[in-house]
DNA sequence: ATGTTTATAATTGATATGCAATCTTGTCGT
DNA sequence: ACGACAAGATTGCATATCAATTATAAACAT
């Protein structure tokens, strides 16, 4: 593939999700051309892939901007991700390896210490990450990269909203989760994935406008300088 | 959006669907150019999109193919379709208005008409709408969009399996699952629909190599005269 | 004749530049 | 204050070019 337009679209992308680069911010070709030193042909193949990520909205003859959901779209993405759960939770139930199990069971401890130290980024994107590991283990590699939209899209979700999560719940559903599907208890684990997400995108009540403006350039400065600042 | 590459990779899309371009078919840069008297800059555009829609394969340095899809992956399409329609099953169950049911009551209808008609490729085609349509009840477009995307590689599939399928049974599937959902028996209409998937699938006993090598000059030509050929 | 190496041609990835169409802006007149 | 208009900026696309890589063909040795 385009080795240097995918780079560029990875960076963009977590700069995105570091909430760098906000809702409505304008991607202007050149402008990101001289930032990354490429062609404006470059980038736009970048924008392109964004935007079938649904990250970036493209404009004709206006241009690309970060894509600034609908509080309808986030519930869509939300009915999606719980669909998709669900679905692998019914696969997974009952028929996961004990390694399985353990390495969710981590995933919890290390939120849960992310938690403690309020390290509020990195509980947010270990929060995401058990769903993710989730979904992993269903082994489909097709469900796995439409999942992975998903998440990157609630990530986008969260730029927009200022609410404070009660972590300590979502936690708890997590743990809960894994004993329900150890147990086999499909029906009990897929009305939580529901009602999980459904916690979540009710937290999502909007402040709709008034969200800061930012400018491309400084906001991708950072991974400017070293491109492999993970 | 930009209108032109767009264009191009849905008659691409179409080509492939409709089993002109087959699966392995090198899609050079510069012959698709002079195709569609564009410049490569937009064809590659098209083929980024293409290829993230998993029709098209790029290997770097080397160009781009349509996709030659392996029987896991194929197993893993129909795995993420089984997941996402019954999760929209789940959420239409006994809760659509009639014009719902009547609207998918004359999918099946009208697929019947086509079978006795002996018109593979509408046939073919109305199988698949019928799944279309039902998602498309969730209004849901987030999940439409996936599940649209895994529809159509379906349809790559089945360029690379000889397999006659039983369309009655699989018309029956569908007739009884309107009943099911009508009647709110979520569970088993949850279950046809693996069932029906995994009949599909079943009969995609692969002659993985032997397809006819097709050249894209001439299989895109029909589409370059006139472009609006549905 | 077969297999290997080498040289040539073709293709991709990327850049630079130019141009028409469109959008944004800022000014001006009312 | 408001709308019309002109100047400037941006996008969308075309063409031309170049290095790097890959594919193809020819020359060579076995």
């Amino acid at each position: 593939m385009g080795s240097r337009s995918d780079e560029i679209s990875k960076i963009i992308t977590r700069a995105i999700i570091q909430k760098r680069l906000l809702p409505g911010c304008k991607l202007s070709e050149q402008t990101l051309a001289d930032i990354f030193k490429v062609s404006r042909a470059v980038v736009r193949q970048a924008l392109i892939h964004l935007s079938e990520d649904g990250l970036v909205t493209m404009e004709r003859n206006r241009g690309a901007f970060v894509s600034k959901p609908t509080y309808r779209e986030a519930v869509e993405i939300y009915d999606a991700l719980t669909i998709l759960e669900q679905g692998v939770a019914a696969q997974l139930s009952g028929r996961l390896d004990t390694r399985g199990w353990a390495e969710l069971r981590r995933h919890v401890e290390l939120q849960n210490k992310a938690i403690d130290e309020k390290n509020d980024a990195l509980a947010d994107q270990l929060g995401s990450g058990f769903h993710e590991t989730l979904v992993r283990m269903s082994r489909n590699s097709v469900v796995q990269q439409m999942h992975a939209q998903l998440i990157r899209r609630t990530a986008l979700l969260r730029s927009l909203v200022s609410s404070r999560f009660d972590y300590c719940g979502l936690l708890h559903d997590h743990s809960q989760l894994i004993d329900l599907l150890e147990e086999g208890k499909i029906a009990e684990a897929q009305e939580l994935i529901a009602v999980h997400h459904n916690t979540v995108v009710r937290g999502y009540l909007l402040e709709d406008d008034t969200l800061p403006k930012t400018d491309a350039r400084e906001a991708l400065a950072p991974y400017v300088a070293q491109e492999n600042t993970d």
